[in-house]
DNA sequence: CCTTTGACTTACCAAAAGTAAGTAATAAAC
DNA sequence: GTTTATTACTTACTTTTGGTAAGTCAAAGG
């Protein structure tokens, strides 16, 4: 068993799985999907402000991943300052229930995980 | 409207949405519960092979934090040479079927995702 | 002119993660 | 009886990732 389970991980190149946490498991992207699929659409400095611990840095680079992902759109709108716009896409709507479902059971076990994590400390 | 959702995500001390994304925002802890929920119970050194891309070091932090939150347990049997063995908790065990949805998603998706990613490339 | 505005860059610094080697205790191998 | 192997880690060092603060661009407002 151990060798099927060995080959079934160690496909890294192009496995779902990892893939999947490479994008996710970055510190911001969840966050940024969640709040668009919340308010709908933002521009960039709503955002921002709505994230408030995020560097402007870091928002730029998450919000082209996304892009360059299909899971968020971004519109460009040509005037002096400029204007633009930021929404979820159908793929990105379509991971919603999924991170929202995270939230939930983020909410219902965080008080549980506190504890837990104090009692660690004091061992 | 814009005031209420700033003052809903700013709450960062204590957010759960916060807290979820700092735990399993890293970048292996998903995969330990995706693995031990596959396997049931595996020593440290399993663990490692069938992880392969990560360092023994970053595999012990990221136990050591599931142990503290409760999301996995820690068995030692005291031989030389030492055995160590990890398994879920209830706890840990609830979360797998949300990681399995995102693995689900993640398979289904990677497919049209790359191909919006060289598209990216090409613009 | 000088400042403001919005969506970013850029240069620099700190924190997180990766690499490689080391440690402890004992039993088996030579 | 000294070397070697084993397991679950540490530790020292390097690289990568993320954070901070300042700068850019082009036009509008005073």
């Amino acid at each position: 068993m151990t060798e099927n389970i060995l080959k079934k991980y160690s496909e890294t190149v192009d496995c779902p799985v990892r893939n999947v946490l490479d994008r996710f498991g970055d510190k911001w992207s969840t966050l940024v999907i969640l709040i668009l699929g919340d308010t709908g659409t933002l521009r960039f400095n709503e955002l921002h402000r709505l994230m408030e611990t995020v560097s402007e840095k870091m928002l730029t680079v998450t919000l082209k991943k996304l892009d360059a992902d299909g899971l968020v759109k971004r519109t460009l709108y040509p005037q002096v300052p400029p204007r633009v716009e930021y929404e979820l896409t159908e793929r990105g709507r379509s991971l919603l229930p999924l991170l929202q479902g995270l939230v939930d059971w983020a909410n219902e076990n965080m008080p549980e995980i506190q504890k837990s994590r104090e009692q660690y400390q004091a061992a």
